[in-house]
DNA sequence: TTGTCACTATACCGGTCGGTATACTGCAAT
DNA sequence: ATTGCAGTATACCGACCGGTATAGTGACAA
């Protein structure tokens, strides 16, 4: 509730940053949606380009809290949060304002990798990556890093082809896919590194 | 070679919106790369909007026909040919222009479900899956068309991932976790759909 | 009561956007 | 020789872009 001027700026843009597009949304647009002016919001923001850096680390944040909550708050032990993660990112999807990933998006429209947009957006998933690497590891994975790789893969692939066309039951084969590849990671199988054809690079 | 003025025009485009997105690039652009005029742009493709289409077009050909050769070229045994997938993304991956997919990158500079360009995206994953699907049926997969989504999340996520960062390893995992699932579609393995909570919607 | 401060209102800036109008050039076919 | 056509050159259109300048509002504090 009663947010100051410079959150309901940010809250604005956000949103029409997310549904529209970056480059899509005009400053004049964010003005006249946070029922202000183009003074104010350069008050608070230098430049729309600040606006954007400020969109996409607010997001950050927020989703990943909000994630971890509701993957803590669907299961216990640390392979049903593995799992869990598909359920919550399923959930996402089916909201009718699911518009993809901000991320991949915001680096889909600034392709440059020393963009600073660019940057700050695979900053996310460097963070979304750890926290199954972490989870992974208390489930006892043999490479944990290698299986939250995959996992995270996974999740990618799901948002990508869900924005692409809805409803078409992505992040249920990308759970069953995730059974598998937890299952397997145990330790009654060897170590996947073991069946590459290139192989002693992991780590 | 020798290239008459239209395809002239539209290779330029083409190379533009890959590396810089769509709409970052303006039509004087890319009327400047193709040494040619607004007039002649005008009279080949009615408007941008056109311009676009017919790059995304071109582009779904060209790539699908560039792949299915060099997936075919790699291995003979329709499991090999499901692995060779992973080889030929990550040597594509590996070019230095690089930019991730280009239908992912138009869906998210078009987010909206209706929008042309973003429908003819979304055409392109179809025809994809439909060739990977192809392939698991001749492997003898117990469910082609779920490992068949399944693979192609791996891919997917693998180029959103290495757009984000590149060098990150991502065609490799993606690789490794491909093994298993391909592995485990067998028979040898009961159907995934047994292991869902909500069963019995495959097919 | 006066000053300060957050915010508004509005007009404006140069530049670029997608797209068009008009006139011109050069070549090839009849 | 004339016509037609592909392509060029250039100036222009209204709209919008990100960003700024200037003046004015109302509320609150000293």
């Amino acid at each position: 509730m009663s947010l100051n001027l410079q959150e309901k700026i940010l809250q604005a843009a956000s949103e029409l940053f997310y549904s529209q597009g970056i480059r899509a949304t005009g400053v004049d647009a964010i003005v006249k949606a946070a029922n202000t002016t183009k003074m104010s919001l350069y008050k608070y923001f230098s430049s729309k380009d600040d606006l954007v850096i400020a969109f996409l680390r607010k997001r950050d944040e927020d989703f990943r809290v909000w994630f971890v909550d509701q993957v803590n708050g669907k299961a216990d032990t640390p392979k049903a949060k593995l799992l869990a993660i598909f359920d919550v990112i399923g959930e996402w999807m089916a909201v009718p304002e699911f518009r993809g990933c901000a991320f991949i998006n915001a680096a889909a429209e600034f392709p440059l990798e020393g963009n600073p947009v660019h940057q700050v957006s695979a900053e996310f998933y460097d963070h979304f990556r750890s926290f199954i690497a972490d989870l992974a590891e208390q489930y006892g994975s043999k490479s944990p890093k290698n299986l939250a790789l995959q996992l995270s893969l996974l999740v990618e692939g799901a948002i990508v082809s869900e924005q692409m066309k809805r409803h078409s039951g992505s992040a249920e084969q990308a759970k069953q896919a995730a059974i598998i590849l937890i299952e397997g990671s145990l330790g009654d199988i060897p170590d996947t590194t073991l069946l590459t054809d290139n192989s002693g690079e992991e780590q």
